[in-house]
RNA sequence: GGGCGCUUAGCUCAGUUGGCUAGAGCACCUGCCUUACAAGCAGGGGGUCACUGGUUCAAGUCCAGUAGCGCCCA
């Protein structure tokens, strides 16, 4: 039964993963009768690979379930992969590009079969990581956005909003990526600060007259220029508006006008407007009639419309409509401008506004239903100030754009007629337009985004459309844990279209957790070098370990920095329950039987470690309540190291090796009392460290026990809520401290056996001293004890002060006073102060005048308490002089 | 420009509704290879709670302002 002496995660972990996944453990079932409790994953990109967030993300994810799955509810964790449009399909077109090949060479069918054959060899790897993780997901059930079941709700949703008036084609500036080729929606853009210039041009008026000048960021989407703006309001220009200009290099003849748009402080106060390239331009050009012309191509290549600059790329054409202007003496100067420009978050190139026609949810009337759930309280935010941002940009939201100029993803189930031009839009692909009944029509080219199929993610993943038994028990999900980038993106859609499409929340609480940074506070990034990766971290120290510190660094509301240093931290900490469990193992002996506790026969301390436990198991419970892990992950650390280990345990020893027969009984309850600590505050820990605890209790179990994970999670015993025993524990292990205290400060060597002598004059105290002599000889090292209550102290004697309790220890031959004399100063200045405090707020009549009773007793009490232990201190310090 | 957040020990962080001598882990110092664990044990040092002012009997905690840092949105 012996185990080895340290703790070696690589012989267990993937082990007992292996038995729960086969043995269906992780499977839950609609009809087990239980109450539901769900989860659903946020979906990973399916081109995705383990990082810290992920772990994190997970980790939390797995300890929620796993602790209620242990609590007896029916604990259901959907696992699954989003397609990740853009991003995959950037993966398998950069493969054909080292082919020699595009995606139009292979048309889209064959591309769309090539990106599941990657799926397929390559895709997901993420999958396996998530097992390596512990993560104790449903995979029997696991799911993909592109699946058909989910395809299926996809169409389900864009018929039906499209019949609704809620998706509508329109013709407007989108954001457009000109590397992915796709249009974008308003948050799929990433601001950044740029430090650009600002060209101050100039346009001649017409008829003569001279110029004007406009100044501009983007100098070459002059060639689309249909117009010069100037607010109404300023009277530099009063003259000018309603005159026309000659637009530069492109000789075209454009008017000034007025709009309240433009700002007089921007530039020179007049600018210039590019209604196809520039959205407010847009806005304008549509206030005052203007033309739309695009210059650009779906690459960002100037395209016919840009006379002379036809065929180059928006950077090149930049350069040379400057160096054309500068010829023609057009350039009035340059100055430095620091501008924000939008990038793609997939592949970070510049983001053009781009005049196109796409699909749009009009999602006014969904957000504001998503507004009230909140408000109404029927989701809560965790941490609550979330709901702020949360609001803030439902209450601003703009049309999303949801088309896709993509292959890979769900094509967009429009179907145009060659006829009539009708659009048909419903759930089964159509054979013929419904107005005329002509069989000629065509599909719409785009996909949509993402983000709409994963927005249904709650409620298609359970079977939606059909009316599932796994939809009716599990929807809608207990609570969704993420991070707080993904709100906008995922959050704040799945509540607008769960609400829409199954009359309920899709979750009750949301969980927002921190992000992760490096040591030294920064993101972490691939190209920036300092990612930690998890699978090293795994490998290195443990799952176990490193799934602790991530908890115990999960507090609200604040970024958690990561260091390895921490990691390394916690694999002690598996050690040490490793070792505790060797060391009750060891002395169990081999008759050793459980059986229930009966409470006469508990001693002092044994009463004490259950309290302390039961005290444990509320706090743990709590934390997971109230999603505070940190605070669940450090009762059950405390409690184990520094209470059951450091105290319980030390504790025993005397029982555990006691010769005489008459210990026999009390040897006997320890051992029934190690085991029961051991067997259950290794389950209260199972949900942070799935592995040790499962291989633990492997060795600990009962014949008819099940596996760890399907056992139950403790619940406190009222019972066992010894208040009056923790305080004598407590009295006894200052005692303890005390004197170990003087050992340290005074370099006593631990083979210098010292004798200790207690002065007090509470029975109270006498009868703990009494009886629990054996183990204060053994935990302070000392050689004898005895209880004097007229002790009168020798010069030689080092000595302690507590409430109602001297401690003297003879050392005539060793002790050294001046180390004596400092520690007692130290002591006697502490206490003085102390003191000194409370008597002041005592005599502060509008303290004692207007504090609660309670709290003025108890400043009273402390006071008398202080007092008479600076006494005895000093006493003892002159003793010395 | 609008909004949110942060600043507590050398480092990373806890600190509920204001009320024990402001805590933890790591690091550091001292002494110990004590038959579970040196990945260990015992002891110790270390903080003007960013700054200024206010409310209060009482402020790390509430309010206002200042400085620095970070994030989101336009």
């Amino acid at each position: 039964m012996e185990l080895p002496s340290s703790y070696d995660p690589k012989l267990v972990e993937e082990k007992w993963y292996r038995i729960w996944e086969n043995g269906s453990y992780f499977h839950a079932r609609e009809d087990d009768g239980r109450e539901p409790y769900c989860i659903v994953i946020p979906p990973p990109n399916v081109t995705g690979s383990l990082h810290m967030g992920h772990a994190l993300n997970n980790t939390l994810q797995d300890i929620l379930v796993r602790w209620q799955r242990m609590s007896g509810r029916s604990a259901l964790w959907m696992p699954g992969m989003d397609h990740a449009g853009i991003a995959t399909q950037n993966v398998v077109e950069r493969l054909l590009k080292e082919e020699g090949k595009t995606k139009d060479d292979l048309g889209r069918d064959a591309f769309i079969k090539r990106v599941w054959e990657w799926k397929e060899h390559s895709g997901g790897q993420i999958q396996s990581q998530l097992r390596r993780l512990g993560c104790s997901c449903d995979w029997e059930r696991e799911r993909f956005t592109l699946d058909e079941g989910l395809s299926r709700a996809v169409h389900t949703v864009f018929a039906t909003l499209y019949k609704e008036g809620l998706i509508y084609q329109g013709y407007r500036i989108i954001n457009w990526c000109p590397r992915c080729e796709t249009a974008l929606s308003d948050i799929e853009t990433e601001y950044q600060e740029l430090e650009g210039n600002l060209w101050h041009i100039r346009y001649p008026v017409d008829g003569g007259g001279g110029h004007i000048v406009v100044a501009t960021t983007r100098p070459e989407t002059m060639l689309g220029d249909t117009g010069v703006a100037v607010n109404p309001e300023d009277d530099r220009y009063t003259g000018l508006v309603g005159k026309t200009v000659i637009l530069p290099l492109m000789n075209r003849k454009i008017p000034v006008f007025a709009d309240d748009f433009v700002d007089r402080e921007f530039g020179t106060g007049l600018v210039k407007v590019t209604p196809a390239h520039d959205p407010n331009d847009f806005e304008m050009g549509k206030r005052h009639g203007l033309e739309e012309i695009n210059i650009l191509d779906k690459n960002g290549f100037i395209n016919e419309n840009g006379g002379p600059y036809r065929g180059m790329s928006r950077f090149d054409a930049r350069k040379k409509v400057i160096e054309d202007l500068e010829k023609q003496g057009l350039l009035e100067k340059i100055e430095k401008h620091l501008h924000s420009v939008g990038h793609c978050y997939r592949c970070h190139t510049i983001i053009e506004p781009y005049l196109s026609k796409q699909w749009f949810v009009k999602i006014k009337p969904l957000a504001d239903e998503g507004i009230r759930a909140v408000e109404e309280g029927k989701i809560r935010f965790v941490p609550k100030n979330w709901e702020k941002t949360y609001f803030e940009w439902m209450r601003n939201i703009r049309d999303w754009c949801i088309s896709r100029q993509l292959w890979w993803g769900h094509r967009i189930p429009a179907f145009y007629c060659d006829d009539c031009e009708h659009i048909t839009v419903q759930v089964d692909d159509p054979t013929e337009c419904e107005k005329c009944g002509s069989k000629k029509i065509r599909q719409d080219n785009d996909v949509l985004d993402t983000w709409f199929s994963s927005g249904l993610w709650p409620f298609s993943t359970l079977g939606w459309p059909e009316k599932t038994a796994a939809l009716k028990k599990y929807y809608p999900t207990s609570v969704l844990v993420t991070a707080f980038d993904i709100i906008f993106f995922w959050v704040a859609r799945m509540i607008m279209l769960g609400l829409k499409f199954m009359d309920d929340v899709p979750f009750r609480d949301v969980y927002i957790h921190a992000l992760i940074r490096d040591e030294h506070g920064a993101k972490m990034s691939k190209s920036k070098g300092n990612v930690i990766d998890p699978i090293i971290m795994m490998d290195s120290y443990g799952t176990d370990a490193f799934r602790f510190t991530l908890a115990m660094l999960a507090a609200q509301g604040r970024d958690i920095i990561l260091s390895e240093k921490r990691i390394e931290g916690y694999r002690t900490f598996c050690n040490k329950i490793w070792n505790a469990t060797r060391f009750i193992l060891m002395n169990l002996g081999d008759s050793f039987k459980e059986r229930p506790l009966a409470v006469p026969e508990l001693e002092v301390f044994d009463r004490w470690i259950l309290c302390r436990f039961n005290e444990t198991i509320r706090a743990t419970r709590t934390g997971f309540e109230e999603y505070k892990f940190n605070d669940a992950a450090h009762a059950i650390y405390t409690f184990w190291w520094h209470e059951f280990c450091d105290w319980y345990i030390e504790l025993t020893k005397q029982r555990l090796y006691a010769k005489e027969g008459d210990q026999a009984q009390s040897s006997d309850t320890a051992r029934q009392v190690l085991f029961y600590v051991l067997r259950h505050a290794i389950r209260l820990l199972h949900p942070f460290m799935p592995f040790i605890t499962e291989e633990i209790w492997d060795r600990i179990k009962a014949p008819g026990d099940s596996m760890i994970l399907v056992s139950e999670w403790p619940e406190p015993r009222e019972e066992f809520d010894f208040v009056a025993e923790s305080g004598e524990t407590a009295i006894f292990q200052e005692i303890v401290y005390r004197v170990r205290n003087i050992r340290g400060e005074m370099n006593v060597p631990p083979d210098k056996k010292a004798a200790v002598i207690i002065k007090t004059g509470s029975e109270k105290i006498k009868s703990i001293v009494r009886r629990e002599e054996m183990h204060i000889k053994a935990l302070a090292k000392i050689e004898n004890i005895s209880i004097d209550e007229g002790y009168l102290p020798a010069n030689t004697d080092a000595s302690a002060v507590m409430t109602d309790l001297e401690i003297f220890i003879p050392l005539k031959n060793i002790i050294d006073f001046d180390r004596e004399r400092a520690r007692l100063d130290k002591e006697i200045e502490k206490m003085r102060i102390e003191l000194e405090r409370v008597d002041k707020k005592l005599g502060n009549e509008s303290f004692t005048g207007k504090a609660p009773a309670e709290v003025i007793e108890r400043e009273r009490a402390k006071r008398d308490e202080y007092a008479v232990i600076l006494q005895k201190l000093t006493a003892s310090r002159s003793k010395l002089c």
